[in-house]
DNA sequence: CTCGGTATTGAAAATACCTTTCAATGGTGA
DNA sequence: TCACCATTGAAAGGTATTTTCAATACCGAG
């Protein structure tokens, strides 16, 4: 293998495209996997865009109390090709912040908050998570994962606890248009049925950690067979996406002690999953559509009697 | 007399305040006192704010055929102090240019829509949905709920099909936290589970339809052991609520051919279950606290291995 | 028509800003 | 405790922007 001395330049970069409006989600999105400098930098870019528009690097440093560099490395792992970009992005979010609508503050969930509250509260959450989600999403990602599933000759989902679930919606939609599609959360049966994979034929795994293990060994000898695999994660920089053909990124909402983060990466993974299924259903619109009828009317005939 | 060397810096500086989207408006009052290059650049970066964002001052002095320095007088002639900030300020010209555009997003999903249109629709369309469960829900009947599962010896749960998901979400939630919660989506076992019932007990019906008879029948027989009932269901009138103590309501949005009734559904029914499932974590936090966290840690372990 | 003066312009120097390199540091696991 | 890797910022190295300044075009008067 021929080693190649790589600039630190594009070592960092995650995100595929820059994002205009979806930046505080991005920044969410990737805190966890930022070094404690450059969580300061993007969080004083998320906190202050227009503020932090007007800045030079080395004066965003200087606020943030690091240097230059960390301030280009933030960038660049925003998805910037550098700080000149995203400076130019920051002002385009704090022109559209100040003429269209309010900033949006969301108080956390209180142990005393009354019944009405919650509910207000959660559907705003899950609201602005969908909204987070559709921004952050790289539709050519999600462009190719929708041609390889709908050309599949079998589809396999991974997913364990809440993203189990996930997987199991798609497989069931799928299976409503006529695709063969299987969702394994058992992680033994799961690399069995993988090994049978071939080129394709199309793997998912869901993890919102990107990091479960479970998740991640059947989608590499899904992988390694051939299979065209695609990883939904919260974590575009985690240990599942070295075994992914294309990545799609779902929102981080920030979880507080009464509303786990299992709850918002639900509500941004099931919107993938929509969008996965629909862009199928769209593909194979051929055959889907009496598929998608048949079912209807053998569920109708169930109602009824 | 001393004559002093004035810098070329300031000479030209006409307009007070820089323009945020008065641009256009204030490159027509200006053109006549500009001379013929600057007419030039000016009329390039009216016409396209978007395009000229993203040059530098060579690339803009190349595109209109003038030099650096009449770009540089240009963008102070228009009121800002370089055209560093000029760049800035089209830049977020560009950015509400381009927010203003409605995508459309009114109508139906259509076989031939591109992707990012789906992308866009279907999160509109989640997000309405939410809305409107969370201005349909009613808050006495969800707080009778709440009470009941909080004190509840033992929660069942049932739902078939996609709400079978649900109701797997819904008892994945409540054992975080403690409490004893099963998901039946078999039928046969949902009855003989539910014979055990007794009063201080809850059942939980999830269906959509409101007239799923494998999710009636368990509910009917808790009822009659005395278990407290709930119906989680977009149809306040249908059958399962003959037999619910408890009736919380999920919106119906409309579905289309290529969007199937479950998706908008299962966002509204799970939206209903996390609420359900914050106020029992409220009501019970002296145990569910602890207990969270320490299924957030066993996780992390899991992860980090 | 020619000349002197002024306005306009762009090439190139100077500067500011951004990017990259690299060595020092601090934390982490063996 | 030690060796190692990740993180960090100082400073070197490049670009982009700004300024200078000389060349040129323009204009009105003689």
């Amino acid at each position: 293998m021929v080693t190649r001395d790589v600039k630190e330049t594009f070592s960092g970069r995650v995100g595929a495209a820059p994002a205009p409006a979806a930046l505080a989600a991005k920044v969410r999105t990737l805190a966890p996997s930022m070094t404690r400098s450059m969580q300061r930098v993007a969080e004083a870019v998320a906190h202050d865009p227009a503020g932090c528009a007007a800045l030079t690097v080395t004066g965003l440093a200087e606020l943030t109390g690091t240097s230059e560099a960390t301030v280009v490395r933030t960038a660049r792992l925003l998805g910037y090709p550098g700080y000149r970009d995203l400076r130019l992005a920051l002002a385009g979010l704090a022109a559209q912040q100040q003429s269209g609508r309010a900033p949006a503050i969301t108080t956390d969930i209180a142990v005393d908050d009354p019944i009405a509250d919650v509910v207000a509260k959660l559907a705003y959450d899950e609201q602005q998570t969908l909204a987070d989600t559709a921004a952050g999403l790289d539709t050519a990602q999600l462009g190719a994962a929708v041609s390889a599933a709908a050309a599949a000759r079998r589809i396999d989902v991974y997913g364990v606890g809440a993203s189990g679930l996930v997987a199991q919606d798609l497989t069931q939609k799928l299976l409503r248009i006529g695709l063969i599609a299987h969702a394994h959360s058992d992680p033994h049966l799961a690399v069995t049925n993988a090994v049978q994979l071939r080129a394709g034929d199309v793997a998912i795994a869901i993890t919102h950690s990107g990091s479960t293990g479970d998740v991640i060994e059947p989608l590499r000898v899904a992988f390694e067979h051939g299979a065209t695999t695609v990883a939904i994660t919260g974590r575009p920089d985690g240990a599942v996406t070295q075994y992914a053909d294309h990545i799609l990124t779902t929102s981080t909402a920030r979880e507080s002690e009464l509303r786990p983060a299992a709850m918002s990466s639900r509500t941004s993974q099931l919107l993938v999953v929509d969008c996965l299924f629909v862009g199928v259903a769209q593909r194979t619109y051929e055959t889907a559509a009496p598929a998608l009828s048949a079912s209807y009317e053998a569920l109708a005939h169930r109602h009824r009697r």
